[in-house]
DNA sequence: TTAAAAGTTTAGACAAAACTAAATAATCTT
DNA sequence: AAGATTATTTAGTTTTGTCTAAACTTTTAA
């Protein structure tokens, strides 16, 4: 698997994860980044290779070999990121682009040797499962913040969207993975949310709404 | 600089080290493991880039730019290989083939925060010195085994050859960076040297004592 | 001091991965 | 259900890095 092979893979990953559909030329093209004509081109390598099956006009899945290969890309992609974030303190908008590179490096010893170094992590700094040696995932459940319902409590376990703008505003307000939030009021009107959390109010827009995770804290007290 | 540009420039650079002339087109290609008009292409790309200097049938040099490329690459290498084997326990004779992928990731803060992380080490795991970030190299003073005088006592402070099977020998032999040596006996006949380590007498080939790095331990007790 | 040998470069091809422009298939509209 | 629109594929190029074979320098040696 050469780097632009791994790449497509994974996003076909990705992009299968959001829709259960057969992923099109079109939506892949945007995913990548390219023209539709180059993904055509290497949809029918990742199809010689079979990694993929895939019927012109009709779409793209990925096959047994080619999910196992993408959800290894995925392992490691996400190993880093914990890497950069713990041990080399970077900051969680910036793990990602440095992620992109270590991803592709080929070593199934560096995998899970790294793995262990950091205590078998089951979540990156965005809050995604990391799959384990066997590629299995422990999906964890989560509702989106505009979804969570007036008065209850809950912990923020993940972003949907991992862009550094994003991850910047919620450093900016002071919202991590792990913080503690109260849905006070949620308006009709315009899809915003009153939350408070560590005795700070905020409203915050359906736009981040929709891009934060919230897990509901169990409500015995 | 693309990754084939940047093994170039490092291999330009291990062999202006080795000789001191100008680089020739096949010894370069040897070092590759590809062909002359290959090595040729490559050059010609390096000189339009500025980072070689290159007379046709004369060899090459590296350009000051050209150089401190290669000091970067080399000081990622050696960064990463300290890493593999102190962190996550590889073995020295498996850093390389690892360490040659993780010295293309481009990202300087990556390079600088690993370096503070291992505590910025001064030597990788075969004795080679380490640069810093600015490109500085502290070099060790170092004679090779077979250089060495009867009767004196050394520590081992490199490799000159740092193959797997090399360094397994050494493993085997239970002899490693710090091992204290003392030199018994020359043989002139086949150049192999009887040494002592550890309460260990052992006789090594001229072949070994090549390629293992001492220095002198100051005797004044 | 030339002829042979060794070393190096040029010319022409190829594979990977991208692109543009043109052709073709599928879907939507009315 | 036909035409218009959108999506997709094909055909033909480009760039990067490699190769083989042929041509050309430089060095060696008689």
């Amino acid at each position: 698997m050469t780097l632009a092979e791994e790449n497509y893979l994974k996003a076909i990953y990705h992009l299968e994860n959001q829709s259960s559909n057969d992923v099109s030329t079109n939506a892949l093209a945007e995913e990548m980044q390219t023209k539709a004509s180059s993904v055509t081109d290497m949809i029918k390598k990742l199809a010689e290779k079979n990694m993929v099956s895939y019927i012109p006009y009709q779409g793209v899945t990925l096959s047994k070999a080619g999910r196992a290969h993408a959800v290894k890309v995925v392992r490691k992609h996400r190993l880093w990121e914990v890497f950069l974030l713990e041990k080399l303190n970077f900051s969680w908008d910036e793990v990602h682009d440095v992620a992109e590179q270590l991803e592709h490096i080929k070593s199934e010893k560096l995998t899970d040797k790294l793995d262990e170094f950091l205590g078998f992590p089951k979540v990156d700094p965005h809050g995604d499962p990391i799959p384990d040696q066997h590629g299995n995932i422990e999906q964890i459940d989560k509702t989106s913040l505009s979804d969570a319902q007036e008065g209850l409590t809950y912990v923020c376990v993940g972003v949907h969207d991992s862009s550094s703008d994003f991850l910047k505003y919620l450093d900016a307000n002071h919202i991590s993975l792990g913080t503690t939030i109260q849905i006070i009021h949620k308006e009709p009107f315009d899809n915003s949310v009153k939350i408070k959390f560590n005795a700070i109010e905020l409203v915050v827009s359906e736009n981040v709404a929709k891009n934060l995770f919230l897990q509901e804290v169990s409500h015995n007290s």
